[in-house]
DNA sequence: GCAAATTAATGATTTATTCAAG
DNA sequence: CTTGAATAAATCATTAATTTGC
């Protein structure tokens, strides 16, 4: 087994560390957990602060000195307060006509091209994407369980399919003509092109997500 | 019920969607060869695209035809085949000093740090920072509740206190003097200030982390 | 001593669960 | 109640450590 000790190097003949434990203590003092368990047996009851978990929160201590000076740019608006993507009804057609169309986890490639073309349909960031594809994947699976349980055939899977008939039954057409390469015409391609991208990668077995943490509130 | 209907415009007029079920990926493939029975690890040629990461090196493991010319950048320890991070002693220590100062899940500002800090000591990206504090967290919960299950009363986590120890009882101190800002010395700043940052963080109860997938890899 | 075989660790993904905005 | 956002738990997969037979 690999033991992590310090072999050799670095600050390995440096008593420097007093401040990790001196210091880092004293926040989060209060609280004594409303937890069942958890005996404050270790000096530093790193459990204060490890999760705010919903519980202590906070709202949010009036003190907006916060870092961050470079803040020049207001790119993203997803939390001055805290709101979070409002997808439209164009966003999230899309959103299931690929998931329709079998997407399930789709890479980072994948999700930079989803998110530039909704976003010509409103403000929508990556994550966004990656979150809806995970959270109608999970949705979706319990929708399934359920069903299978107590019904053995439900009379809807409306989800998906309402969106397709939809927009395959209206048969009103707007007025087209010169119009060859509309945007929803476009967009039609593109969503093909997406799809069969993702039949290409699926093909392959290859699957490289990477997910990585990112946005850190300035730039 | 939010029914996702289009309202207007786009591709409502168009039945393309004929593409729409094919093949859902096998969700979890379950491979049953790799765990039970062991055969001979053949070499999968397939990760060969996962990871371009500067080139894939030679598989070859005899370092006799090492390219070590004067790069400037030698302390490239990393693992040639670059499949995945092989985190040095250092890093693993600076990560371990600060999950032991109090730090969890670092927002994207923090682990961007981070990032470039342990980069200074082999090769690494943002995600295995968010992954190794992942691991790292949830690892520690096992072992824990594992150990509160054996034992009644641990005195104490060892794991981390072994480290911080260890450096801190080795009296013995290299000539120092002039080299008042040896890349530890800076190192040690730098770690002190990234947890007062994070204990700033979570006095303010503002937590970021905001995943993305990063890295199209295909390009 | 040495590699192949096996095991233990742990990096990387996926899935399930939870929280809270609206 | 719906669902975006976030985290935790479970799982997969690969690397290093260790064992084993020669």
């Amino acid at each position: 087994m690999k033991v992590h000790q310090f072999t050799r190097g670095f600050w390995e003949h440096e008593p420097f560390l007093t401040l990790g434990c001196k210091r880092l203590r004293p926040l989060a003092p209060k609280l004594p957990n409303t937890h069942t368990c958890t005996t404050p047996s270790v000096p530093f009851d790193l459990k204060s602060f490890i999760k705010p978990d919903s519980g202590p929160r906070k709202p949010v201590s009036s003190d907006h000195n916060k870092q961050d000076p470079s803040s020049s740019h207001a790119q993203v608006e997803t939390h001055p307060g805290g709101t979070r993507w409002n997808p439209t009804q164009e966003q999230i057609g899309i959103l299931e006509i690929l998931y329709k169309g079998g997407m399930r986890t789709p890479n980072a490639q994948q999700i930079e091209q989803i998110t530039v073309q909704l976003g010509k349909y409103g403000k929508i960031e990556g994550k966004n994407v990656f979150y809806w594809f995970q959270n109608h994947k999970a949705r979706e699976r319990q929708k399934q369980k359920r069903n299978s349980l107590a019904f053995s055939h439900t009379p809807r899977t409306p989800t998906i399919h309402s969106v397709l008939t939809l927009e395959t039954t209206r048969g009103e057409v707007v007025e087209r003509g010169e119009e060859e390469d509309s945007p929803y015409k476009k967009c039609r391609r593109w969503v093909f092109e997406c799809l069969e991208d993702q039949r290409r990668c699926e093909e392959e077995g290859r699957k490289t997500l990477e997910l990585f943490p990112l946005h850190p509130e300035g730039r």
